[in-house]
DNA sequence: CCGAAACTTTGATCTGGATCAAATCGCGAT
DNA sequence: ATCGCGATTTGATCCAGATCAAAGTTTCGG
């Protein structure tokens, strides 16, 4: 998409970043309120449309962000163009790689989004005046770590069954719960999305979908709306 | 192997940390002398044979080593015993997940090793003390992060001469050279522990070292002996 | 030096998931 | 409502890599 375009943040409302602080776990959680109230001067909050790109892969961006609302894709693609997501971002995770100017990866909204958009020069100042902050992002890159290595399980090892039951799984843990059981949601994802990210073709993560469906493990109200009756049936799916 | 006792690095000789300082890039690198020495007055250092494990998944562990010599593969196996190698470790990396005890993988020697061990929470201490420590600890966890994604990238997407290309280049990048031109090398990993960080079986892995030794790319000497007559074919082998 | 066990290579066959092809479904625009 | 187009599902076929099987080869203890 507009590329060029998103890569400085031009549309957006100046905000108190005090605002959103309570969806700013990561940054905001670690500030003293003056930092807080110099950071929020330098922020913008931003809508973002789903498949709007906020970095580019290979590009340097001179800004940070904090995911307020949305799901947020990290995909790496080759020269070919096959393409990989590598991480998914929920709110309030922060979006952004300290201390390198280029970035491996593209960062793009999967849904309709909103971030809290702030300059990495003064962040990366901030970050070296305030331990809490440093260990802040260290503790959010340790939990992406984890992440990134219980996937390459997924993908290495994982037959398409288990690979799909595995990212409904995630979803349904990461989803804002939408009925009190959280055993609803929708998916953040297209199917070519969840191919993507799974190692996959589209035709089997549909064939897979409606294999579960078919073994009463989930049920589909709509293409982007699942429901997973029973949890644990979903789990015995996973396999480990 | 001897899990239980290799859970307590027992045998070993107390070494002055500073005397392998040369060789702890992540963690001394970032020390005063002060607490070079305090580091070094509980440091063990210790010899790990090849296939020894060195943390267990699922345990907790009370200490962090350094690795001094040689290569350590960190795994991940599921209950059915799919096993899945999620990262290699050379020297001078550092082994262990700072703030957690427990670990959701197994840290093993994949060749003889020789590592720097030191107690969890000495370190922890440090860490909260050392602005600078905990730096070069999340710039390490960074790197990681980075190669684990960039391995999500070869797992999902890449074909098996693709994914083994990309393992003999990576091993090329990484090894001491011990040929000026760093294209000899020795695999620090057995034909099962290739499959198992390429998410293939054996006889794909040695089919298609085969494969690029009859097309030129590779000679092996022996087994575990590789050379690339020119790093530019392997790796246009790897596309991307 | 010999022999057994473990590791690696090679061959034959099978199969899960890819690819190719064709309906359906959904949804925004007219 | 109806059209049209992209997204999804379903079906038929193919093939890269798995599995099964059998030779080599290396290592190491005696």
């Amino acid at each position: 998409m507009d590329v060029a375009r998103s890569q400085v943040p031009e549309a957006g409302t100046p905000v108190a970043c005090r605002s959103c602080q309570a969806q700013h776990g990561v940054v905001c959680g670690a500030l003293s309120s003056g930092q807080l109230r110099e950071l929020g001067r330098h922020s913008l909050r931003r809508k973002v449309d789903a498949g709007s790109e906020i970095i580019a892969q290979g590009s340097e961006s001179s800004f940070y962000s904090n995911i307020t609302r949305g799901v947020v894709k990290l995909c790496k693609v080759m020269p070919d163009g096959r393409q990989q997501i590598v991480g998914l971002q929920f709110a309030p995770d922060f979006v952004g790689r300290p201390f390198v100017r280029e970035s491996t990866l593209s960062a793009e909204a999967a849904t309709d989004a909103e971030i809290c958009v702030f300059p990495r020069n003064l962040l990366d100042r901030m970050i070296s005046e305030t331990p809490e902050l440093q260990r802040s992002l260290h503790d959010q890159a340790l939990k992406e770590l984890d992440a990134a290595r219980e996937w390459m399980l997924t993908l290495g090892r994982r037959t398409a069954e288990e690979k799909v039951a595995s990212l409904l799984y995630l979803i349904a843990t990461h989803a804002e719960p939408q009925s009190a059981a959280s055993t609803a949601f929708d998916l953040p994802l297209s199917r070519a999305e969840i191919a993507d990210f799974l190692g996959l073709t589209i035709e089997t993560v549909s064939r897979q979908m409606t294999r579960l469906r078919k073994s009463g493990v989930i049920r589909i109200e709509n293409v982007r709306h699942i429901v997973v009756p029973d949890m644990d049936e979903l789990e015995k799916k996973i396999s480990g």
